[in-house]
DNA sequence: TTAATAGTGTCTGTGAGACAGTATCAA
DNA sequence: TTGATACTGTCTCACAGACACTATTAA
């Protein structure tokens, strides 16, 4: 019988579902036995976001397997038995660039990334292997030094997203570079576009600046991710007008040249009302 | 495991499309041997609203079996071994309601319903058999009549979200009714957050309404979702205003008494700029 | 007639965008 | 000094919200 009635979600109502056999008949007795139900493997996959030189990047190791042995993918890894989806990605985070996450919860500045689920992608044949379905997850983190992978540097880079997302793109190099492996291009996009419009309505932006950072500071950072002018006064006006979007601490700086520009911490304010506008919409 | 090779995704550019072998070891990796992974079973979840009555309503189907036998979940079930997520939700769906999904690119209203992928939840634990990662989706229809669960009426039902999140809710009895089965309480409070944010910047209430709807059937709906009362006079100009949300069918009804009023076809846009606005912000 | 809903017009306050002008540093 | 960035003020247009008023039906 269908006993369905498996998922964790499952749900089976009258019993009349048919479930997935393997060549032979399915047991309504044994609905966990594994035989009844296709071998999936679980992984998550890093869209992690940075602004570097007024440019936003994304974190790309290079593949040392087959397949795609050679290109550029996303971080990534199995999720583990004893773990959870978020935990999975906060230890691929940590593994990849030494940044803890932090989660929904931590209010003030940690020096943590910010971390938050994606999407899945499940597409049979997504993997030439196996079937894999991937829970991708978003961090977006301040600049950072160079990343480390696995120790070795030549296999892991921040890299512009729009050299990553080219089709058939170009590399540093000059000469034509392949995409990024697997589906991972669309993955890519898709994290990009959830930054770009999360920007919007959120006080994200700040999770791209260090602990302290300045108004035209912040002003690059949309800048960056937008690819966009925006109007330094308007932005000002509009950034310190926001209640709890921006906390003054005192200090000021003068490392963006010119005269010295008040420090800012993020302010507890998440959601921005009304938002931030993102031009030529 | 930096680099993660592992991780998984793909599509395969060159053909060469290996297959899953189960049994002899993968390569000379181990990450692939199905051993070297925990067993992991993948579903599928539905969060299904729609209006009725005045109030926003989830459908639920009754659990025939332990764990939570009796209780009221969400629908859903295994991903099978041929299809990808969205297939695998837009297959539920069709079993659940009769109601065909249309894709992102369906333009002119098919009488189907909005379906998008909406969360995934894996927390080892969920559901007490075995480790079952489910990845919800989020679907929005037309009011429909009673719903089937294998023909069992009795096994299925639309009830109002306030009614399926209540903690220790009440059933219609009157008497305290069990929360929903797993985490499904939470996976509804995220779907209806979803739908309720989304209507507010997106053209997506018009897949609540009927092929033809009249403008204060579409203020109902936004009225319905986020709990408020709009302003009929506003809610009208904004609504006709906005280019592409609404294309006149020419016609008119007085299903609602009053004066006749213009019926209206969902426009080709889908994206509201600027965004309807939710009062109480 | 009354009651209900549909639809238009008009005012006001908020805020985004444009942009003039001033402030304060380094070289 | 020049040149950079930081900040303030002011004007205008768009639009959300409030609400008066008219239109057209059913009972």
């Amino acid at each position: 019988m269908a006993v369905l009635d498996g998922s964790g979600s499952g749900i089976d109502a009258t019993g009349e579902r048919s479930v997935y056999r393997q060549g032979d008949d399915y047991d309504h007795r044994m609905p966990y036995d594994p035989s009844a139900f296709p071998p999936f493997a679980v992984t998550v996959d890093l869209v992690v976001l940075t602004v570097r030189r007024h440019a936003l990047c994304a974190l790309a190791v290079r593949r040392g397997e087959s397949p795609y042995k050679g290109r550029w993918a996303l971080p990534g890894g199995f999720v583990r038995a004893d773990e959870d989806l978020t935990q999975a990605a906060a230890r691929e985070l940590a593994e990849e660039t030494g940044l803890h996450a932090h989660d929904a919860s931590a209010s003030a500045q940690d020096n943590g990334a910010h971390l938050e689920q994606l999407a899945t992608y499940g597409d049979p044949g997504r993997d030439p292997r196996m079937r894999v379905v991937s829970v991708a997850h978003l961090a977006l983190a301040p600049d950072l030094p160079a990343p480390r992978a696995g120790g070795d540097a030549s296999n892991a880079r921040w890299a512009p997203v729009e050299e990553l997302l080219e089709q058939g793109g170009h590399g540093r190099d000059g000469g034509t570079e392949a995409p990024l492996a697997f589906d991972h291009a669309q993955i890519l996009a898709d994290g990009v576009e959830r930054a770009r419009s999360k920007i919007e309505y959120s006080s994200l932006a700040t999770a791209f600046c260090p602990t302290e950072f300045t108004v035209g500071e912040l002003r690059r950072v949309y800048e960056a991710v937008w690819g966009v002018a925006l109007d330094p006064r308007n932005f000002h006006r509009k950034v310190t007008g926001t209640p709890g979007f921006l906390v003054p601490t005192g200090g000021t700086t003068t490392r963006q040249g010119g005269r010295p520009a008040q420090l800012f911490r993020a302010g507890g304010a998440t959601l921005l009302n009304p938002p931030m506008l993102r031009p030529e919409v």
